[in-house]
DNA sequence: ATAGGGTTAG
């Protein structure tokens, strides 16, 4: 406390402060270098200056009461005495700039320590090594990164490694990597010998850019000089092999430090957990809790998640009783994780419990609140909270725009993503481009792909996941084609990724085109994206839907954490080509295996059973999904029952099935009902649940066509003319049935009727000497279901017969392909009757397999037999 | 003297 008494004793700062504006005049002559425009605004400082003979005494107290000030922490007094002092360039010595700098750095001054500046160049001080860095360090803590730009530009050829560090560091910050290597760069031109410091920025900006190479030879370089053994730069490094998915030499690196601290332990944590190893993230801290490391606040929030990836509630609970117990409870970042972990653990409540009581939110709060709910599938609730968050006035940025748009794409409504496309261009956020990813694929989710695909046509920065977006878009919305050339066209300069194949996929699978599949699947082999875990499942999905069952579950044996996802789309795939207890098998060894069914694998599961016509093994995983899994059945559910039971012919009680249904039914669910009142020809019960569909979709053809087979097949001659002209007045048009087949890699689509194919005659003859075999051997009367046409004759219908699409894809490819080999066709609609009979014969007098996908299953026809014993 | 780890989407 010396200093402070000898501040206040010899303080000579009242007298200065009264001093006349003489001395002003008479300091400008002195000191011409100051422009006058500094006067004006800083008038103040040019006051007091005394004569020269007590220069040196004077300013020696004056720079020990700076000092002494400093020490202090009192930057207005401080500050008094410099710029009460003005322009005596002697009496004021850089020690005492530093020192206010210093303090202007930690208080964040920015006003005061830019007028420190300004006195030091107005004083003509020169601005040494020492001071520049001060400088450079003051303008940086105060955020101005342009200011400490300046400063140092001039003083570049003196700057210590400090210094560098300083600009290094402050790019990273702003995540201005390039600018940071630049800057690196320079400074080795410069001969300045970088630190270990310098390393973990460098380190840092080769993590962030993905450059392994650079970030090796780093690696080696950082070995070499000595810096190895320093935890900042074992740290970096640890992050930056973590970071390029190098995850094992991540952990070996950690495992080799010597005298590992906090900060190490939970760069290990975060790095697990972002490397897809929440497991061994759990294992390390615990170690760390039993090494006695003491934790802090990033700890909690580097573990959190890996509670919430494996669903671990009770361990997060745990951590959660912890943080309170450690007194972080109240932490803005712990609370936004806790609502993300319960949110995950299906633990919506608590997160809700969380965020209200939380004394203050960040956007982060809102956010995770708002996916929190989308997860609990509340989409309302979550599209509410983003009003209220407007309402609130807290500052909507391009997380809680794309988290919200997720909720409206979940809910299907593109209504209530239309208002917020409307807030998007109020606010000009429409040239962010992961809002305009996210716009997109809600209008894909909703099955807008026009609107997707204007957002993609305006969008001037389009990145992978923009093109991603667009592709899966099209590939589940029904146009594979438009998929597969944008995949063409995506330019050289953005790199497909796994996710793209993962997006593309699905189109190839629809379109069941297996040599195209298999190309894709080279390329992804090529490529390097097999270990993707969407990649894998998309395959093996693809395999599925084109028909390799065999080369599906050889994919499936080799995939090494089969998810959820994974087992129900070999369960699925079962179900599709009629193995039904197949699928049965793998879902009990999916549950053996501790995996939970969800409504998904429910579906799949119900499929099965009704493809394979396993009514009671129906019954039982229906009663399965809710007795034991608590799953309220959807439409979808319902759908799969009432086709279960109209296969098996029980109609009446599938029409009393649905009328106990707690929701209300489809055209979907009464549909299934339609198809088996065909089947087992229940022309009253048939109507009735016709006019039911009518009703509910008025414009889709295909029921319309479906009753008038009905009607054509119990003879019912009037009522087709009937439902003919009610066809007719309401102008639908027949959706064309179309098949298509690859050969050589190439696709050729067959039009029901269409005669412009250039091996026309070629397929009729062929076709034709078919059906006359079949007449003559099988006793074959060629099916006369045609009601929209009953005025034509039976020669007519039989010509019109031959010209459907499954039988002209199935001739062409006899008459194209080596003997023996398999043939695959694709169909849009349901495969008929007739043609169902054509296709058993021809594998029976080819010898041919032959795999026929329709819209809902697959046929593999064998000699003459087919796989779906009678159950489509 | 300057620093290394942690929260939100697709």
């Amino acid at each position: 406390m010396a200093s402070a008494a000898l501040l206040y004793t010899t303080s000579p700062l009242h007298f200065s402060l009264s001093s006349s504006t003489n001395h002003r005049k008479y300091k400008l002559h002195k000191h011409t270098r100051i422009r006058p425009t500094s006067f004006s605004s800083n008038s103040h400082l040019a006051v007091l200056h005394t004569s020269a003979p007590h220069h040196h005494t004077r300013g020696l107290d004056l720079n020990n009461k700076i000092l002494s000030n400093c020490r202090l922490r009192k930057l207005t007094e401080a500050m008094e005495i410099i710029t009460s002092s003005g322009f005596d360039t002697t009496s004021i010595g850089s020690d005492a700039y530093c020192s206010i700098l210093q303090l202007c750095a930690e208080t964040q001054s920015s006003d005061h320590g830019k007028k420190t500046h300004l006195i030091i160049t107005s004083s003509g001080t020169e601005i040494d090594t020492l001071l520049g860095q001060k400088l450079v360090f003051m303008y940086v803590k105060c955020g101005d990164l342009i200011g400490a730009r300046k400063v140092f530009d001039e003083i570049a050829y003196k700057a210590n490694t400090v210094t560098w560090n300083l600009l290094l560091n402050e790019y990273v910050k702003r995540k201005c990597f390039n600018e940071s290597l630049l800057l690196f760069k320079h400074m080795n031109s410069l001969g300045t010998k970088p630190n270990s410091i310098t390393f973990t920025c460098i380190l840092k900006c080769f993590a962030t850019l993905l450059s392994a190479e650079e970030g090796v030879m780093v690696h080696g370089y950082v070995i070499k000089l000595g810096f190895g053994s320093q935890n900042a730069v074992g740290n970096a490094l640890v992050l930056f092999y973590a970071k390029l998915r190098r995850i094992e030499t991540a952990i070996k690196l950690f495992d080799e430090m010597p005298h590992k601290d906090v900060i190490s332990w939970n760069t290990i944590i975060s790095s697990c957990m972002s490397n897809g190893l929440p497991r061994k993230a759990i294992e390390l801290f615990i170690d760390m809790l039993l090494g006695g490391v003491s934790i802090d606040l990033a700890t909690f929030i580097s573990v959190l998640p890996t509670c919430a990836e494996l669903g671990h509630v009770s361990l997060g609970r745990a951590i959660h009783g912890y943080s309170i117990k450690s007194g972080f409870s109240l932490e803005l970042p712990l609370c936004n994780s806790l609502i993300e972990m319960y949110s995950k653990c299906s633990n919506v409540d608590s997160s809700i419990q969380i965020f209200k009581t939380m004394k203050q939110r960040s956007v982060v709060s809102w956010t995770a609140m708002i996916m929190a709910y989308t997860r609990a599938e509340h989409y309302d609730q979550a599209i509410d909270l983003f009003l209220d968050m407007e309402e609130e006035g807290v500052k909507i940025d391009e997380f809680v725009i794309t988290s919200v748009l997720h909720a409206c794409a979940c809910k299907g409504s593109s209504k209530d993503g239309q208002r917020i496309h409307e807030y998007v261009l109020r606010n000009g956020m429409i040239s962010n481009t992961s809002v305009a990813n996210a716009l997109m694929d809600m209008y894909a989710k909703c099955g807008n792909m026009e609107e997707a695909r204007s957002i993609f046509d305006s969008t001037l920065s389009k990145n992978i996941i923009s093109w991603n977006t667009l592709i899966g878009g099209y590939s589940k919305n029904g146009f594979p084609n438009d998929a597969l050339y944008l995949f063409g066209k995506i330019p050289q300069r953005i790199r497909p990724n796994a996710i793209t194949m993962a997006c593309l996929l699905p189109a190839v699978a629809s379109l069941s085109c297996l040599e195209r599949g298999r190309e894709i699947h080279a390329y992804v082999i090529r490529a390097g994206y097999v270990r993707n875990h969407h990649v894998e499942n998309a395959l093996a999905d693809m395999y599925v839907k084109c028909g390799a069952l065999t080369l599906a579950r050889v994919l499936f044996d080799r995939i090494y954490e089969k998810s959820l996802v994974t087992w129900t789309v070999m369960i699925a795939g079962y179900g599709m080509h009629g193995y039904g207890a197949d699928a049965i098998a793998l879902f009990k060894q999916m549950r053996r295996k501790g995996i939970k069914p969800d409504k998904v694998s429910f579906v799949a599961i119900l499929y099965a059973c009704s493809h394979s016509g396993l009514i009671h093994e129906g019954w039982y995983f229906f009663n399965m999904m809710r007795n034991e899994y608590q799953i309220e059945p959807n439409l979808e559910h319902y759908a799969c029952m009432v086709d279960l039971l109209s296969r098996a012919g029980r109609l009446k009680k599938a029409y009393e099935f649905i009328n106990s249904m707690p929701i209300e039914p489809d055209s979907t669910v009464w549909g299934a009902l339609l198809c088996g009142c065909r089947v087992y020809r229940d022309v009253n019960l048939a109507e009735k649940v016709a006019e039911k569909i009518f009703k509910l979709e008025p414009d889709n053809t295909g029921y319309y066509v479906l009753l008038a087979n009905i009607y054509t097949e119990a003879e019912k001659w009037e009522e087709v003319k009937r439902l003919r002209e009610r066809i007719g007045s309401r102008r639908l048009k027949k959706n064309p049935g179309c098949s298509w087949i690859e050969t050589r890699g190439k696709v050729q689509v067959f039009v029901s009727g269409d005669n412009s194919h250039p091996q026309k005659e070629e397929i009729k003859k062929f076709v034709e000497d078919v059906v006359k075999r079949m007449k003559e051997e099988e006793q074959y009367v060629p099916n006369a279901r045609y009601a929209l046409m009953i005025n034509a004759d039976d020669r007519v219908k039989e010509e019109a017969l031959c010209g459907h699409s499954e039988k002209l894809a199935i001739a062409f490819g006899v008459l194209n392909s080596a003997d023996g080999r398999p043939i695959h066709v694709t169909k849009n609609l349901r495969v008929c009757g007739d043609c169902h009979e054509f296709a058993k014969f021809v594998s029976k007098v080819t010898g041919r397999e032959i795999v026929l996908r329709d819209s809902n299953r697959f046929h593999k026809f064998e000699e003459g037999r087919c796989s779906c014993r009678g159950y489509w």
